[in-house]
DNA sequence: ATTGTTTATATCGTTCGCGATGCAAATATA
DNA sequence: TATATTTGCATCGCGAACGATATAAACAAT
């Protein structure tokens, strides 16, 4: 017999790992229809709360490395979303800021996380257990983002 | 200012793509010491339970599509870890069997599990609350599956 | 038996995610 | 000021993920 700890239905990761795909699937029709990925819609989430911020700024904030972001970011600009300037101050950054486009993107989506929000809600995550969720995660986040820097 | 529903801080699927991200990582150097990913491994937890499985039961298994495995499987065949036959039954199957490499890495990365464990156990994951946290998860992926499938 | 449909894999192209490496600007140190 | 180190970003290569498509075997229906 296989040892417990082996078992698939006992693993934590895979369980994340899971979830984290289900969910970016159940985004990704709503997404696409605007010519947009889950990881692009991040950037845009990170860039509606404060614009014009500096790739690395961006990249720390999403727990991604530069070279994840970089091509990325390359990407959108070429879609017409975002602006990649240089930094006046420290000639080395990139200033990424978004363009009419990339603002305007934010009405199209408004329906996206109501929608993905009601694909979630199941007998064992509602909004009063959502909290003890977001807990759980942020203290993992936490620990394992500290370890790693 | 920035809707509610559009803050990074309250995204559930950021959370858990960040999550399942961070603990991957914290397989990876472990992993990597036998030649191995984190998705292979999977492959491996799932054929030590049960060892010469068709393609497509493997990827059900873990909630992949076939073209996400099959290349998956062709490169842990190279590396000598398990064997692709076609079946007896029917043709159109490939099983899928571990060599006795593969058998004899379940003993070299017995440490592993503990390992990653210890990794994520925080103030807010800990035995006690673990079952609340594989309730939730799993209520989320078998209403993200069925949606899909 | 012929044809059509379904099923099990495989192949291809695009986009991440990230380790390794490179380069130029900024900063620290001699 | 000259040199060394650090920092910010880019490039490259590989391994996933996955949509779209292809191929061959199994099965079904004339």
């Amino acid at each position: 017999m296989i040892k417990e700890e082996f078992k698939l239905d006992n693993q934590l990761c895979f369980r994340l790992y899971t979830a984290s795909r289900l969910i970016t699937q159940a985004y990704q029709p709503l997404l696409s229809e605007q010519g947009l990925t889950y990881p692009q819609y991040l950037v845009l989430l990170v860039l509606w709360e404060k614009d014009a911020q500096p790739v690395n700024t961006i990249a720390k904030r999403l727990f991604l490395e530069t070279n994840t972001v970089t091509p990325l970011l390359q990407r959108m600009e070429k879609e017409g979303i975002l602006t990649r300037e240089k930094g006046k101050k420290d000639a080395r950054q990139r200033i990424v800021s978004l363009t009419q486009k990339g603002k305007i993107l934010q009405e199209k989506l408004a329906n996206v996380p109501f929608t993905v929000g009601s694909a979630v809600l199941c007998e064992s995550v509602t909004p009063e257990t959502t909290p003890d969720l977001f807990r759980m995660l942020d203290g993992m986040i936490a620990k394992l983002s500290n370890h790693v820097s």
